[in-house]
DNA sequence: AGCGTTCCCGCACACGTTCCCGGAAAAAAA
DNA sequence: TTTTTTTCCGGGAACGTGTGCGGGAACGCT
């Protein structure tokens, strides 16, 4: 099964290889006649142009590095959907690594991408201190990269986030004017930025109601099982906790699943909500409160970002605040006034 | 940001290129001590060979293909795991793609695979009957693919599979011995085969035992809202069910929250289990029992699968059945004995 | 008729790499 | 020493494509 290449069209129809090349990139400088005449030929014999000498040629790959902290949950599966609703249609491919929450890995996909050469890196860290170094090391040498969600911190770098500080706060007041006064906050991992952020807003809502966070920060951790064991430390230290916003959808399903399971009814006794966009809030009974980011539209800005800085690798980097909902769901419906 | 070739090696040393190539694959013709000096050379001025130059020149692209049904479970990703695990290593990339469970679009991103010229193609397919014909014009084309999971049927090629059958059969056998007696199944989509074989098992367990199966057997779909409303025809059509066996992880989840939502106790009233793999059996309330696929094993599997094409093209088609586990967890305890 | 302009097409090279081939020098065998 | 073999390196083609340059032919204008 031999390939056909412009060189066989060419001796086709007895016609020098720049012709039909012209006549395949709809130059100028040919006769409309011949030119039909080559397409004709292509088409018939079914010429398919070789990205990999075009590539060769232009120095670039079309291909775009993707790297996401996690896959267990369909957030970053719903990003890239909106990355590649872009790119596909402009022929370029979307190279998608999962770092599995671990740096090392993160940066051994760093690696992997320099390597393969892609024209450009959209990313969602592992943790906002490290890599630090390999990040800005590869930016300057000329790599365009753009960080979305989990950003790293005190790095000029094109991103595209959620005001996770105010979203925060927003759902928080939201929850206390519902009525709930003894609210934890189950704090995503320290390495994360988000959380420090997230945490402020919950903070600053409890503040401005004049309610006392003491003792209601708990660290949630960042896996289903963090959040199981979480669950357990409200039990027993907080046993008069009347919500709980966790700092990531599978943290609050966890901790959901679990107080559940120590015979707390929810949202009669404690409310239950979370920060995250997939689908797996409206998968668990009862459907959960969350700060829906708009996933895939945050991989299209992302996306067109990244464009931008592979057409012009020198442009000022530039941040995109995207809109999210905060969509109350059963998990904190207002109990019954009593 | 120049990016340095081979050719700069070359004259930085006053050598030829072809030199300074031998010495970077380790071709025997070269004497130790040029070798060591441009591997020195090399390492000092950065070098990093281009792949795209490399793919030119020997007719690859050192790409694979994987196109899977969908991304909303972790199934997918996971076996992806297992792919990458065998590819990454030899410096090949893993393109990954969703269908969406859209045939349509399993055909788009057939052809896309096509255009980018992958080296071969991993699947796991929407529909069993559909973009059959696009399946054999491809492989008669020369590309290898190899199936797993969700495959064709009466098409000869390489595929990673589950026995559905064996292992519905002695789940369901599992649930008789617990007690249950009145189990329904909800079947998947016709279109998917594993519907049918995971449906036969289920059927010829319980005619082993003697148990009739009419009216028990419903058309559970895929999605997780299909499980929802069949949960509600279990409700009204079967309500003296004591378990119901899904065809994925998704639909029991859903079917199982909505239960509950409808007065159910679970396991006590209503037994839930399974066919999967995922995380997600054990990410809800109660654990879900299943039927375990060794997903990164499989991934695995049609890795080395899809290598051995790749190296011989015109190799036998092979089928491997890898084993399942069945486990049993929270969701299917057996209820104290009246 | 002479000149300039426009229109097309082929030649040659480039992208970065590998590899066959030939040849010079060195080593081994005679 | 001469012949044969081995060792090592450079030249050049090739993978498939795009493009600057030059030139021939046709055309228009004076």
């Amino acid at each position: 099964m031999k390939r056909i290449t412009i060189k066989d069209i060419a001796s086709h129809l007895h016609l020098s290889t720049s012709t039909v090349s012209r006549a395949l990139v709809d130059d100028k400088n040919i006769r409309r006649e011949t030119r039909d005449r080559i397409l004709a030929a292509a088409d018939e014999l079914g010429y398919r142009p070789n990205p990999v000498a075009k590539n060769l040629k232009y120095g670039r790959t079309n291909t775009i590095g993707m790297i996401v902290p996690e896959l267990v949950t369909p957030f970053a599966a719903e990003v890239s959907k909106g990355v590649k609703s872009v790119f596909y249609p402009l022929g370029m491919k979307v190279l998608l690594a999962d770092s599995e929450e671990d740096s090392a890995k993160e940066l051994e996909n760093l690696r992997m991408m320099e390597r393969f050469m892609v024209d450009g890196i959209i990313i969602s860290i592992c943790d906002y201190k490290r890599n630090m170094n390999e990040f800005g090391d590869l930016m300057r040498k000329g790599m365009p990269i753009v960080f979305y969600d989990r950003i790293p911190q005190g790095l000029e770098a094109s991103r595209v986030v959620v005001d996770d500080y105010t979203k925060s706060f927003f759902l928080t007041e939201r929850l206390i004017r519902d009525g709930r006064r003894r609210i934890v906050f189950l704090k995503g991992p320290d390495c994360i930025y988000n959380s420090h952020e997230r945490c402020r807003g919950y903070r600053e809502a409890m503040h401005k109601f004049g309610l006392s966070t003491d003792g209601l920060i708990l660290d949630g951790g960042i896996r289903y099982s963090d959040g199981l064991a979480a669950a357990g430390q409200i039990h027993a230290a907080a046993p008069d906790a009347d919500a709980v916003f966790a700092f990531t959808d599978i943290v609050g399903i966890a901790a959901m699943n679990r107080l559940r399971e120590l015979g707390h009814r929810i949202p009669e006794d404690i409310a239950v909500a979370s920060f995250s966009g997939t689908v797996l809030s409206e998968m668990v009974y009862p459907m959960l409160t969350t700060v829906e980011a708009p996933l895939r539209h945050m991989g299209r800005k992302a996306a067109h970002l990244l464009l931008r800085l592979i057409d012009n690798p020198s442009a000022a980097p530039s941040v995109i605040t995207v809109d999210a909902d905060i969509v109350m769901r059963a998990s904190t419906e207002t109990r019954p006034t009593t």
